[in-house]
DNA sequence: GCGCATCCTGAACGGCAATTCAGCGTACCG
DNA sequence: CGGTACGCTGAATTGCCGTTCAGGATGCGC
């Protein structure tokens, strides 16, 4: 459940701050969100904030690491209980596809991503970081696709390759749907995700000309 | 080649600004870009931003929606030559590619993307006219769709579905591409992009089962 | 040459927000 | 019970940066 081994002490502190720079981001957006809005989610004082971090812009990074890593972990709880591959992909996409803006509850980790491109430009720490688990969330996809093509779900096919596209579009549609985009709504999204699937792993090659 | 319809004297310095502004969030960044940063780009003084525009914050909304539409019109002009549907396809790729950032020349569009994004979320001014322009983006690719199945250079299909999912795709590669992504380069990115294209618009229609 | 409008600037001004710091409570240890 | 370390804070401090303003230059019509 916890991200790092041992969560000491201080690191569930840490961990809440964290939690607490992420909420304020997607509410107020990167540029706008002050310490004392991060103070303010967790009722402490501002200085309090650079009590456990060295200074805002060291926080700020961390936090979306962090919310990275909550997001690949939280697939990767929820891809445990499914077995075949397409089932797979239904929560994987159903994952991708950013909720209506809970308030209060857990920060939507979609909101964030646009902050964290925007800052990976920068910041070769978030960029290093955010390569890898991107790469990570391309192979979970990769493997789904070999597992389905070994299973005869799907028929043979560049695993890698589909998985660069999968990623891509549902990074696409996810912002459109955050954005609010009156054409393509949640469900437009998942109709579209799940047509491309279909398309490109379900279509039986077809032989020449 | 200008955006409004008559630039005026003070129009043309306007948009120097715009431009300048635009390159100075390429550079540094939305959340680091500072007035002196981009009067520093046309060598004038600060005071002068403030002579053209009422505040910072109107500046960089107006700067990212220039960009956008610089982005659409340039794409609407390269369409202009290209006469097969495949072809204008080749074009619109082409254009999604993130450049290896040109030094000196004009703003690489792309880099701003997610800074129009996050700053979206918060500016309903950017959020609407982005959004208006992203579908103008998605109606342009199903024009040349339909005109393509007209052609019989594709097979039927919804062509308002493929351009969302295409325009999404293009975005998600370009993502990659732009944040240096090492296993998605432009090339990848281009090969990638025309094999959805080839297996969405030439798979021929399968028989059920 | 004169007056006027336009464009532009240098030099304040003011406020905000990150950071620092000295110290208070408290829990734990002996 | 002291003492010590830790967690935390309120109140400075500081520097930056957006914004304002009072005017200088420049050009243009008369």
């Amino acid at each position: 459940m916890a991200v790092s081994p041992r969560p000491s002490l201080t690191e569930s502190r840490r961990q809440d701050i964290l939690a607490a720079a992420s909420a304020a981001i997607a509410e107020r957006g990167l540029c706008e969100t002050r310490i004392a809005d991060i103070a303010d989610n967790i009722g402490a004082s501002p200085a309090l904030i650079l009590y456990y971090f060295p200074s805002k812009a060291v926080l700020l990074t961390e936090a979306l690491i962090y919310q990275d890593r909550l997001f690949a972990e939280s697939v990767k709880e929820a891809l445990e209980g499914a077995t075949t591959a397409v089932e797979k992909f239904s929560i994987l996409i159903e994952a991708s596809c950013p909720r209506p803006s809970r308030s209060g509850g857990a920060t939507d980790g979609w909101t964030l991503w646009p902050a964290a491109w925007e800052m990976s430009r920068h910041d070769p720490t978030l960029a290093s970081a955010r390569a890898r688990l991107d790469e990570a969330w391309r192979a979970q996809i990769a493997d789904i696709v070999d597992e389905g093509i070994a299973s005869g779900e799907f028929r043979p096919l560049n695993s890698t390759d589909f998985a660069i596209q999968l990623a891509a579009m549902l990074d696409g549609l996810a912002i459109e749907v955050m954005l609010g985009d009156p054409t393509v709504d949640a469900d437009r999204m998942r109709g579209l995700a799940n047509a491309f699937l279909d398309l490109a792993l379900k279509t039986p090659v077809s032989g020449t000309t």
